[in-house]
DNA sequence: TGGGGTAAGTCAAGCTGCTTTACTCGGATC
DNA sequence: GATCCGAGTAAAGCAGCTTGACTTACCCCA
């Protein structure tokens, strides 16, 4: 219940401003949120900087539900958690910008399986670095006192609480 | 870098498993952004069961950015981060379903001042119990192991290094 | 052999929650 | 009185989904 936390660094708000401090009311749920959209934010400014500007986070979940070894839109619409029709528009569009390619199922049927272009797997290649390097700034930024590491404990144990051992795919937010 | 927590239960898992585990490579954006989703999931239903199936998120913060005192639809819009169209459009839904009413503003002009009905009220304290409820009783399955005020205190660093003093509203993500 | 079941893929239409564009109206400012 | 600003609204469009209906390829089995 206390506000007072075992941070080196002291808490510079009288509890005047405190009380008005919007932060310090705002529920767990509420700062989950928040973190979360603005460091997906910064994430997609700086793939923007870095010439993706035409992908959205969507996107890369695609890139990495998809693999080093391809999947059907099926499989992907699964792993993405939307229905087979939506994967499928997805694809048609990542193909029509020369991200992924269908090629035909070695399973044959009507299978195709989807698979990365050199320019998906170079995204993939810039985003996930993107992606740690901010993180790695962002510990570096908020310095010892605020620890990532705990941080990525704390919430893989609120996660598995709620979702279970195989938590569902990461969709858009209401 | 180190896996070991300061956790009083030790980690169940063998190395081979650990490295299958999605939740340990993910991320820790994606760790937010499940967490949230989770959390907001839970919510909403709960908030359904008790009869509110109709509302969704963006509603309940449109109450809240509402508050006791009411506002104009473009005030609303500000505090929402949508157009003032979206605003109005979100206004006539829930004036449709009898949650605000359009009165008449005191300072006049083409304002008019959009206020909670009863309803609204009642909604507004039903979602504020929920949630509190749902965070408290989270705290409570996780037991003294992991430590929810410590979990908002990291964010609220990691909101402020990344969203300054006053951060943006929160909006449905990507 | 052929008939039914199952799963992949694909049109097509529709929906939701926004946006952009364009306009009207009321009041302050000079 | 001209003119500018901000509130509100109307209309159209768009993105990213969904639901529904269908075709096609393969499997299993009586």
């Amino acid at each position: 219940m206390s506000p007072v936390t075992m941070d080196p660094v002291s808490d510079p708000e009288s509890p005047a401003e405190a009380e008005r401090d919007p932060l310090r009311q705002a529920e767990l749920t509420i700062l989950l949120g928040l973190a979360f959209q603005l460091l997906l934010g910064e994430f997609t400014g700086r793939l923007a900087s870095a010439g993706y500007g035409d992908l959205r986070p969507a996107h890369g979940f695609a890139f990495q539900a998809l693999g080093p070894h391809g999947a059907t839109s099926s499989e992907l619409a699964r792993r993405l958690g939307v229905t087979k029709q939506a994967a499928g528009q997805l694809v048609d569009d990542l193909e029509r910008r020369g991200y992924v390619r269908r090629e035909p199922h070695p399973a044959g049927g009507r299978r195709k399986l989807v698979v990365l272009t050199e320019a998906g797997h170079r995204h993939l290649a810039v985003a996930g670095g993107v992606l740690h390097g901010l993180e790695t700034e962002l510990a570096a930024r908020l310095g010892p006192g605020t620890d990532l590491d705990r941080l990525r404990g704390e919430l893989t144990r609120v996660i598995r609480e709620l979702g279970g051992e195989t938590p569902p795919p990461l969709r858009p937010v209401w």
